[in-house]
DNA sequence: AAGTGGTCTAGACCACTGC
DNA sequence: CAGTGGTCTAGACCACTTT
């Protein structure tokens, strides 16, 4: 089973958009370029970048030429997605900023909801997310030691928390509260809000072998940020 | 600015699947007839078939036919929940306020994502929900007429319009954008926040019998809701 | 063998944008 | 004006399924 010549402009397009060589915004090849250099009818040419306009890859300007999409910040709404693959698959660049990674006492009512002891020691991170160094995404996260025991000792600006802890704490049960907010002081600050913008607060609870593994706060900019979901009732074919 | 044939076609099918014309696992005329019928060549034909094909309204197998599409069956993991549901299982009185219920021609870039001609009739409603009289929900709806005829006879303060709809037009796929916003104006009042005061922006895009049935946006005082939603892997895809 | 969809060709006309 | 994408035509060949 080989490729059809459409199919194949198509992957030749795709891949040069994910490869880099065409950048968001720059003008592809026109149709008959394309004709020429795939040696192909025009009709062909004209399905595989139609198709690619429908899959969001690239953008027709009738009169004036085939652009590469920008692509859009958004995450799943229901996924438990990795926000450095989220970017990745944007063809972005991902950078972390990690501001506190520490072991701390529990404070009462969050010992209550890791049902442990008061005064329990737990882990604690604070990691900042950048796309193409615009901060994205602020996390906080507190996280029990029994069920991540080398937390502390991960580089965040290699692998993100949610990498790490998707290796050692499997996900068995995800809770997400999505509120909107306007975030005052430090994370205003660090997510480069101007004042009054507002927030997507999405509070995660995570559990992993039947016990509460971790209390996550996601920030995220309102104005630079979508999460979204799309479900399809009928799983066809 | 009018209808290209295949759209023509395209919209003469899906027609008849939510009409009831053509039933799930039906025949569809071939390629052929459709030349014959519409006066057009067979790419023409194709075309509008193949797009078909992957909006999933139709099921094509070579060599034997074109069939109508088996539909979804019933959701379970996707909730569209209903506000006046969600706020009587807490034990609340729902209320609701009708400011807008009404026919409209639907301005151009909505028309184009209803894929109906320019200047198309759409039904349009804005509804504010109460909780115990505190406002908790303003939705503002575009639905197409077709698939919702009675939509401007109901009286939206016994039932709601999503409940209405579900019934009417029963949801084969839904999208959902959120987003957090600082509305001005009619919503900021209507929702009684405070100056500065986060919502979150739900924005729902629903598909019935293959075409998109509604847009609507639901504003929710941020202070005063939080959207949740929990999952376990097993449920998942 | 007859019918189906999958794909392709080599033209064509159009509306539009930029110069 | 020349260039772009949007659409259409009237054929064609192919692999496939059904009879």
């Amino acid at each position: 089973m080989t490729e059809s010549p459409y199919q194949a402009i198509k992957r030749s397009i795709s891949d040069g958009i994910a490869r880099g060589q065409y950048i968001p915004g720059q003008v592809l090849p026109s149709e008959h370029e394309l004709c020429r250099s795939f040696g192909v009818a025009r009709m062909t040419v004209n399905r595989a970048m139609r198709e690619l306009a429908t899959e969001n890859l690239v953008r027709r300007v009738p009169g004036v030429g085939t652009f590469v999409a920008e692509p859009m910040a958004q995450s799943g709404l229901v996924e438990i997605r990795n926000i450095a693959d989220e970017i990745a698959e944007r063809g972005h660049a991902h950078r972390a900023q990690v501001f506190v990674l520490e072991a701390m006492d529990a404070p009462d009512s969050v010992a209550l909801a890791f049902d442990l002891p008061p005064g329990a020691t737990l882990y604690h991170s604070a990691v900042l997310h950048f796309e193409n160094d615009v901060p994205i995404q602020f996390e906080d996260r507190m996280i029990d030691p029994a069920l991540a025991p080398g937390y502390l000792e991960q580089d965040f600006l290699v692998i993100t928390p949610a990498q790490y802890l998707n290796g050692t704490a499997p996900v068995q049960e995800v809770e997400h509260v999505v509120q909107a907010v306007v975030p005052e002081g430090v994370i205003a600050r660090h997510l480069a809000l101007t004042a009054g913008e507002a927030c997507l607060l999405v509070s995660r609870r995570t559990w992993s072998a039947g016990r509460l593994a971790a209390l996550t706060k996601l920030y995220y900019p309102g104005n630079r940020f979508r999460l979204t979901g799309r479900w399809t009732p009928a799983a066809q074919r």
